[in-house]
RNA sequence: GGAUGGAUUCCCGAGUGGCCAAAGGGGACAGACUGUAAAUCUGCUGCAACUUGCUUCGGUGGUUCGAAUCCACCUCCAUCCA
């Protein structure tokens, strides 16, 4: 099977300027591409995910990948999909996310001997002369076209600042100069993207009339249209720091039905032909293609030794085998104790179970909190420093959150 | 630059002098049911204490025994006119 068969296969794909060249292009490892990645944080999370795999599928298949990062684009904030403004980072921020992004994706796609090029918008972006450029370039674009894109539609109810209208032409900028530098023809991206991405090969054929591609890939969404990779807390991170591993495999244990294969399909590595036998699974099966994904994704990010860990842990809470040792862990010090006591709603705030006292109670009286399988009802339960001593024990609020707490 | 409307607790949105920690909905959280899913039902949703304090309604001052509610100024946003 060829590499665009795959991905076809896979659902990924979602619009083509050309879908005939395209195939020719990647089939034959000439396609030289880009992928722009905003740092809007510093860590990627599974949103970017997608686009790694896309790399790395594409790099094995002899493509040469470029990850450009948006150094520059990040100082003026993409409108799309969005609904309000983004807040503006400072210099600084930008270019530490920068660097933390680098080192992420070193980890994921091979950069060693030119067979994949990480470069930096900043470096033709932040030194533009204003004048120049909208001579240079902004009389490429036309406004009225501009302003019927999607992307900026949505913005004209609630507003949008100069600054942001031209992100596009931002991007659009930065596909020119990378065709010119590095002779960069396609541009993939997520398929929010669609319209900075047409700017740019329309761009390039007004300034050069030479011909480029573009590609997107379909925005990993759940049966009900939201993005995936993000919770309550905000987005699921890559970076183990922000999001442990535990709780990235429990985030894939957790999906709904409807949305594992499809995910497993777009996200992993697993060969098609046993994707395809997991079709026919339903029911309670499913939750054995739930914990395929969240180990084979926990592998993918966190190595297999951190999926395993995930895996026991879980195990452990849920199934009741398995070991204790690689749950999460609290520490308490003697700071903790007044006289040699604690009570359980500090437990719960000191080990992060809960944000504050108040919760922390209406846990308990709602009978979510249990400390080693019992139930507590009290809220003014008390354990003493020796109770948590040694192998401390297991607390727990909801079914899903857990601690194991420790006496040091 | 001018005119008008607006800013309320995580979000939407009621509240126009005391009965307001603030209706209703959404979301989140907890419980029941389950398959660590979905749907449904119940509870709950500022902080802390345990029935009492404290902090909140864009910002700063003011009026008042008392303000989210009235006044002044400021900031920001939207719409229309230039």
């Amino acid at each position: 099977m060829t590499v665009f068969d795959e991905l076809k296969a896979r659902g990924l794909l979602a619009q083509l300027t050309d879908e005939e060249e395209i195939k020719e292009l990647v089939n034959n490892g000439k396609a030289v591409f880009y992928i722009g990645f905003d740092p809007t944080a510093d860590s990627l999370h599974v949103g970017h995910f997608m686009a790694l795999c896309l790399m790395k599928r594409l790099q094995m298949a002899g493509n040469k990948p470029i990850a450009l990062i948006g150094g520059g684009t990040a100082m003026i904030g993409d409108p799309s999909g969005r609904t309000d403004m983004r807040s503006m980072m400072s210099v600084e921020t930008i270019d530490n996310n920068c660097e933390c992004f680098k080192e992420q994706m070193s980890k994921f796609i091979d950069f060693s001997d030119g067979k994949a090029l990480m470069v930096n918008n900043a470096e033709w972006l932040r030194d533009l002369n204003y004048i120049e450029f909208i001579r240079d370039i902004g009389a490429h674009f036309s406004v009225n076209r501009m302003l019927s894109a999607e992307c900026y539609k949505q913005r004209m109810e609630k507003g949008l600042s100069f600054l942001e209208f031209n992100y596009m032409i931002m991007q659009s900028y930065d596909f020119l100069s990378l065709y010119e530098r590095y002779g960069c023809n396609m541009q993939f991206g997520g398929d929010d993207q669609w319209s900075n991405m047409l700017g740019g090969t329309e761009l390039i054929r007004r300034k050069l009339g030479k011909d480029a591609y573009a590609m997107t890939i379909n925005l990993l969404l759940n049966s009900e249209g939201k993005k995936m990779g993000k919770t309550q807390k905000g987005a699921v991170w890559l970076d183990p720091k922000k999001t442990s591993p535990y709780e990235f495999y429990q985030y894939w244990r957790n999906i709904g039905d409807a949305d594992v294969l499809k995910c497993i399909r777009m996200l992993t590595f697993i060969p098609l032909e046993e994707i395809d036998k997991m079709d026919s699974w339903e029911g309670s099966q499913l939750n054995t293609a739930k914990e395929i994904l969240a180990f084979e994704l926990t592998k993918m990010i966190h190595g297999e030794e951190e999926a395993t860990k995930a895996q026991e842990a879980a195990k452990a809470l849920f199934g009741g085998s398995g070991n204790s040792a690689d749950m999460p862990t609290a520490t308490l010090t003697d700071d903790d104790f007044t006289d040699g006591n604690i009570d359980i709603l500090s437990v719960l705030v000191k080990s992060g179970l809960v944000p504050t006292r108040n919760e922390g109670r209406r846990a308990v009286e709602q009978g979510g909190v249990s400390v080693e399988g019992e139930k507590i009802t009290d809220i003014k339960a008390v354990f003493s420093k020796e109770q948590l001593s040694g192998d401390g024990v297991v607390v727990k609020r909801g079914k899903k959150n857990f601690r194991k707490v420790i006496a040091q």
